[in-house]
DNA sequence: AAATATTTTTACCAACTGGTAAAAGTAACG
DNA sequence: CGTTACTTTTACCAGTTGGTAAAAATATTT
């Protein structure tokens, strides 16, 4: 017998999740096939399927990953620090993802986009969970005169929204701005505009 | 020979190009099948094909009216009314068009994560051409001191992205909040928002 | 180098896909 | 009511899809 994961299959593990990411966060769990994949990553499809169960194996280990990825820099935050300084801090760090996984962010953006169908419990569940602890403290601070008072769910939206929004939706930021790298001035935008919002 | 459109191709003819929107928005192009749209539409595929000439020309029927509504309530601005309210009224009627039409916010938001295919002559085109003229107006604005000083495009970035994010991420807005109508919150705070941004 | 375990390829398959041809059915006009 | 125009159904097809079985090829261990 062998031990558990062999070079091999840890190198080709990552290639197929590779490929896959690319694959399905451009086109949904539907629209991605496994001749795509396949293709991609260099593999033949049988050799994929050596490694992954199904389609739908692959997808969801990519999934499973997503959403503690994306929640990770929200226990960053110090209940004991600065206030706007920690929630500028954790939208600053929130934009500094999707420059870095844009296609994480698509990939999750179709899932919910297309009804959540597979992670819907994680929302209901561990989400609301982590977001429901974070707008308590915004809370906690805004009624201690820290920040201004504001409907704290959804000024984590509006976090969330806008700083998906140049991974999603790049094509059409690069088609109004042109070509380059927007998130410098995105950042400085979105950070006045969180002071103008939090400054008591 | 008869008229032009007799009344069951105008039935028929809406009648699909409804279900394909729910189709659609829901799959992404490539994940739809005419099987759905079939189904949904209580039409044979055969018989949807005597309406359309094939899947693609169903999508970009519903794709050619997409952008024009989505732009519409731009001109609707007042160059010569009160700065902070025509921008104001521009978020409210976008945000209105997000709760009223999810699902051709969510095609929309599929053709654009999925890389624009078959609209990215249309963003360079015309929308980009509509943000200019809007973000010189803005400018001169600011440059009046009727507004303060932001950035302009990021500023129509960031009403896209909160608009949008109440259709395309419903199901997390949901199972953040719990179900029901959110948007009355959401509407407030962003007016709270654009205020706090735009007062001088 | 033989034996064993792992990896890859080849050859498939049944279900589904977008789409077609032609016949049958229905509506409307004269 | 018969003719013509329009609509729908039936039967079909070639290509693609996710997935399998088994053999061939390659590593690894002893």
């Amino acid at each position: 017998m062998r031990k558990y994961e062999t070079r091999i299959q840890k190198k080709n593990h990552s290639v197929i999740l590779d490929a896959g990411l690319k694959i399905f966060s451009q086109f949904g769990f539907r629209g991605s096939t496994l001749d795509q994949i396949a293709t991609e990553s260099g593999l033949s499809k049988p050799n994929i399927l050596y490694y992954f169960t199904s389609k739908e194996a692959i997808y969801e280990a990519l999934l499973s990953q997503l959403l503690a990825h994306w929640l990770k820099p929200v226990h960053d935050i110090n209940p004991n620090g600065d206030p706007i300084e920690e929630i500028l801090g954790y939208a600053k760090h929130k934009m500094r993802m999707s420059r870095l996984y844009p296609r994480e962010s698509r990939l999750y953006a179709n899932e919910i986009i297309q009804g959540a169908p597979r992670i819907k419990n994680a929302l209901t569940g561990e989400l609301r969970e982590v977001v429901s602890t974070l707008v308590k403290l915004m809370n906690k601070w805004s009624s201690a005169g820290l920040i201004r008072s504001v409907d704290a769910h959804h000024l984590i939206f509006s976090i969330w929204a806008m700083t998906q929004h140049y991974a999603d939706f790049d094509v059409q930021v690069q088609a109004v701005l042109g070509e380059g790298d927007h998130f410098p001035d995105a950042e400085r935008y979105f950070e006045d505009m969180l002071r103008r919002m939090l400054t008591v």
